[in-house]
RNA sequence: AGGGGAGUCGCCAAGCUGGUCAAGGCACCGGAUUUUGAUUCCGGCAUGCGAGGGUUCGAAUCCUUCCUCCCCUG
């Protein structure tokens, strides 16, 4: 709450809100506009490759967005990024799948469209900042470390924390950025949505890949890529069931290898630990526990550090694998300009290439970068 | 075609001295959680136990015939 405090005292702003028709940011553009901002609400439509399927709830969307724009009085308008989303997200998204990796679009969405096309199109309307329904919260400092600077911090409502998703913005970005959701628990928002008469006060969080929509995931990405299917194996080599093509699986995938019982087996469930794209192989392992699972030694490759300036080597920060992870432990053993390596404390359970490792010291999200390799120092 | 062993849900697998006996696990399906993909959690999942006949008040469990598979000896 602190920002938005600091921000009502400042003076009256020239605003831009990303309104997605869904209750935070709904409830974003209200508080905004409460503090006496001059706000705009701006729906995005980004995905238009399949408009006509029962999936696509844009419309509803839109017009819960337009709902709540007309409710609370503000401007209203909508763009299109949709070329923008498939060159800068969705192609990347399609060829780190043919690579074998689990890619993460949801970090480049932010980066590239939510804080860059979205962000010059609100410059061009000469606002002065943009504000997202983001749990997560912005402080400015002069840090002994960084000098001035923006950090971006997470919320405080740890079950929602979404500084995850923004760990790849960098100084101008951030800077432009008001979050003004991170001081406050879902709980809350949905409280004040219903006591503002906001229609999608009860409305669904929205999950699935952001402006593309919850949908069989196996399915949509059949229709991006191809099917070549191999053996599936456990570690000492043996086949135990046939895969439909890599690029369909991730490393702790249980769902979806239709490996039932075997003679002589544990009877736990078998887990994907490993693509070995040379034979295309995928390889699994027996129970939740196998240690092919855990490795405590990641490399991240083209780290990216919010205040522009690397942490400290060696020092102890806290790291996670993947979004909704508690951080864990962790110090950098190796650093520079095009990777780092970062080990754990305690070994993570499947780090998966292609995912983001991004480190926290307490509360404030240093960065981080794509998962290139996991390991074992040990080992 | 001589001997031996086995056939229970898609897959493993209890039960087989007859009476809540059709466990459990994996897989699968559905839901919850979730602005990636996973994981996790909750729920569902064999009127039937290779097929037919018989014994019995009652059989997956006993008897019998047939079918199928495996192993050893030819």
């Amino acid at each position: 709450m602190e920002n938005t405090e600091v921000i009502k005292i400042e003076k009256k702003l020239r605003i831009v809100v990303g309104l997605s028709g869904g209750v935070d940011s709904s409830v974003t553009a209200s508080l905004l506009k409460q503090q006496g901002h001059e706000v705009i609400g701006i729906f995005m439509k980004n995905w238009e490759a399949d408009d006509n399927d029962t999936y696509c709830s844009t419309r509803q969307d839109f017009l819960d967005a337009a709902s709540v724009a007309d409710r609370i009085g503000i401007e209203f308008e909508a763009v299109n990024f949709s070329q923008e989303y498939q060159q800068r997200v969705f192609d990347y998204f399609i060829r780190s799948y043919e690579a074998g990796l689990t890619p993460n679009p949801d970090i480049l969405c932010n980066t590239e469209i939510k804080f860059s096309a979205f962000l010059d199109h609100a410059m061009s309307l000469h606002a002065d900042a943009i504000a997202t329904g983001h749990y997560a919260q912005r402080q400015d400092i002069t840090h002994e470390r960084y000098g001035q600077t923006v950090q971006l911090l997470k919320a405080e409502d740890g079950t929602k924390d979404q500084s995850y998703f923004l760990h790849g913005l960098n100084q101008a970005q951030l800077s432009k950025a008001i979050f003004p959701l991170g001081g406050m628990t879902k709980r809350e928002v949905r409280a004040l949505a219903k006591s503002l008469d906001l229609s999608n006060h009860a409305k669904k969080d929205s999950t699935g890949i952001c402006f593309i929509g919850e949908r069989p995931f196996r399915s949509f990405l059949e229709g991006y890529l191809n099917k070549t299917p191999g053996n599936i194996c456990t570690p000492d080599g043996t086949r135990i069931g046939e895969h439909q093509g890599l690029s369909f699986y991730t490393i702790g995938q249980r769902q979806g290898l239709h490996i039932g019982g075997q003679k002589h087996s544990s009877g736990q469930p078998w887990f994907v630990a490993h693509k070995d794209l040379a034979t295309n192989t995928l390889i699994v392992v027996q129970g939740h526990e196998h240690p092919l699972l855990y490795q405590d030694r990641i490399t991240i490759q083209s780290p990216h550090w919010i205040s522009g300036i690397p942490p400290i080597e060696g020092w102890v920060y806290s790291a996670k694998t993947r979004y909704r992870q508690p951080d864990m432990p962790c110090h950098i053993d190796a650093i520079d300009e095009q990777s780092a390596v970062i080990q754990f404390a305690k070994p993570q359970w499947a780090a998966t290439p292609g995912q983001y490792l991004v480190m926290y010291e307490s509360k404030v999200c240093l960065g981080g970068g794509v998962i290139a390799k996991a390991t074992n120092f040990a080992g």
